[in-house]
DNA sequence: CCGAGTAATCTCGACATCAAGATTCTTGAC
DNA sequence: GTCAAGAATCTTGATGTCGAGATTACTCGG
């Protein structure tokens, strides 16, 4: 079966025979599936009024463990945001009573930004839906395939996260 | 080495045992990868004054084939974007000077968007701008490894394309 | 041919994001 | 102590995208 990725690539040697495109059989592909499981996540909130921009969030301070605190700073690092995207997420989150805002005790310049029990809750219960939603979409895969395909990728990632 | 993605795996493991979090190996490296994608493309197209939500449109019209004329509607299918988004991105690269926008002759509801001589001259510069960035971004894995890469994503691609 | 249904494109309003800069505070060298 | 440099957060303006709906045109059964 060919997917969209073989039908653009097939183009391209078409249209640029003195091009090598193999790259994009890997790129592109992660990146049209990006868009795809975006628009999947979003689905699997949608019972859960969440955004997938404010799951990002209510998961890294979850993730964090006991009191389920971060800075924004703290947050921006996480998410891959700008710290002005970040204020304004976290604005929204604090209108839904899904976080606390408060100063920093030791640095006038900071504040804390925590779940609620309500916060709390929404990110567990998205999180059960995220991962039901998750499984579906790899349910084509072999767990040795599954495995060895997160072993590339993450080849891929470690020159960014480094 | 651990990436950020093994980081975000074993802070869930600590705080939802209870949890089978491995689709998270997979699916968040794609996500976070096409984040990481999105900015190499950007950084590769910056010398020739493109942004990739244009590069896309004028890619699609390049794979296309003489004379590089294809419709709204067909660009919308291959960018997965909405036609509002494409009625801007044309207006766009109109004017720029990098695309003609002419009524299309046997349905005077359709437009033709085709290449010019510029818009042409600019993909093509920008295509080899690209692969040079991807290339390096691959080039930590063995064409083997990248075959079988580029399967297993074919695999998670082809429910959402068919 | 007429009209209902469908198709193609564009318009409009809302909104999330970014980039750059402003503000407030801390730190460390002197 | 003071001040310059840096850090943390927020503000602002511009912009790209989406979703819904408006507009115009085609199609085909009756």
């Amino acid at each position: 079966m060919q997917d969209e990725v073989d039908r653009l690539v097939a183009a391209w040697r078409r249209e640029r025979p003195d091009l090598d495109v193999t790259p994009m059989e890997v790129l592109s592909r992660i990146s049209r599936l990006a868009t795809h499981l975006d628009r999947a996540r979003k689905q699997a909130f949608g019972a859960y009024e969440l955004e997938s921009s404010e799951f990002d969030v209510l998961s890294a301070l979850r993730r964090a463990g006991a009191p389920y605190r971060l800075s924004p700073g703290q947050l921006v690092q996480e998410t891959l945001v700008t710290s002005g995207t970040m204020t304004h997420r976290v604005d929204r989150l604090v209108a839904k009573n899904l976080v606390d805002r408060t100063p920093d005790p030791d640095d006038r310049r900071g504040v804390h930004v925590q779940l609620t029990a309500k916060g709390r809750q929404a990110v567990d219960g998205a999180l059960d839906a995220l991962l039901v939603s998750e499984r579906e979409l790899l349910a084509g895969l072999s767990d040795r395939d599954r495995t060895s395909l997160a072993t590339a990728l993450r080849t891929l990632s470690l020159p960014f996260d480094a």
